[in-house]
DNA sequence: TGTACATCAGTGAACGCGCGTTCACTGATGTAC
DNA sequence: TGTACATCAGTGAACGCGCGTTCACTGATGTAC
């Protein structure tokens, strides 16, 4: 694969982001080195700075990358699942994105301080999430109360657990397990959004 | 600080420690070196090596010494609060200090992918929250069914808002923005772990 | 169809970096007799 | 009370590391006339 006849390597920005990819799935955001990731393509390292401003360009790319593959694989296995089956999907979708690929979970969400205030979009798997949550109001199994701020208490709990299940104390347990944890805890932040209803907008504070 | 007259130190372990609070405040774990650390003490890097295997048993340190810090904490304003109000105290105060120390927050929460399987035992904030749980068993607020795996979700989302908060996409609110959700988001868990009842052992898988 | 030249996409060598860690050592301390 | 010696707690110099990034460059490509 690094042996190339062409001077010119046709789609080298492309070649970098997969080999970003490939590298990062196994060791995580700090496997992406500029000078891996062009030995490997069969490249000069200077050759990057062709097409990515700096390594952490590089890395913002494969993130994105990331996020995409991510929300991908979130959407519920039957498609005409119910918005709160679908918001059950999403969560456990989430967790089990993090148990299978832990490598890439790690660089898609904010394992780095993030360079000097880049104003990063929202990532796609939270895109997922706001519309479930609007799915649900519309059938009428969420008012629109409960809809505010709701999307931070769902992501927190699947981020939060999945952080738990791959750094925290649960990193030992077998996967079985661990899902199983996910489950009850996707199942109590939904419990929970689905009850609570947050004081009004006039009364805070 | 760094002047100091007699040959040997007096207790260079626990003023390397010391010293990596300081560094680890501002810098979180990327800033704990051997060699500033000692650079600091007023001693030669080697020094170090009297006292730690390595880098990372002087991490692993820090991180003990925060975590005890950040326990104190948590405690709820009144010590006569019930427990109820103490869980959302422990919530919230687990929040607060990842806001107010994000450089210690992110030592102390396995930021780093935790070397060679060395089991670590549970960081003194999560013991709060167990013992909190338990109190509400005890109070009748929380039925021992509920009670199981209560603290993994409790944990989630407070850990994993800390994370949106810090690093994620809530990073550029203001703090009194944060907090309100935070607020929030305890609530919503307290709400579904007092709310959903995890179907019995029996009829599990 | 041919040629001149700007532009693009690579090369190769080198820099500086600060780190963790090891080596062989020396100065200070405590204890047995 | 004095002395020999093991032990402890430091020192100083050096190593190798692989990295990101920059410099001045060259080979290939495309376009205007």
């Amino acid at each position: 694969m690094p042996d190339r006849t062409t001077y010119h390597h046709g789609d080298l920005r492309a070649a970098l982001i997969e080999a970003g990819l490939d590298l990062t799935r196994c060791g995580g955001p700090g496997a992406l080195t500029i000078r891996e990731v062009t030995r490997r393509v069969g490249v000069s390292p200077n050759a990057a700075y062709r097409h990515f401003a700096d390594r952490d360009s590089l890395l913002e790319e494969v993130r994105v990358a990331i996020h995409n593959r991510m929300a991908d694989g979130m959407a519920p296995d039957d498609p005409r699942a119910g918005p709160m089956a679908r918001l059950r999907a999403v969560g456990m979708g989430y967790v089990e994105f993090a148990l299978s690929e832990p490598g890439w979970f790690s660089v898609a969400f904010f394992g780095e301080p993030a360079a000097d205030h880049v104003a990063r979009p929202f990532p796609a798997p939270l895109w997922e999430l706001l519309s479930t949550l609007d799915r649900m109001v519309y059938a009428g199994q969420l008012s629109p109360a409960q809809r505010i701020g709701a999307e931070w208490s769902c992501f927190a709990a699947v981020h939060g657990f999945a952080e738990l299940a791959l750094h925290g104390p649960l990193k030992d347990l077998p996967h079985d397990e661990l899902r199983h944890i996910a489950g009850q805890v996707v199942d109590t932040v939904i419990a929970g959004v689905t009850t609570y209803v947050p004081p009004t907008t006039a009364n805070e504070r």
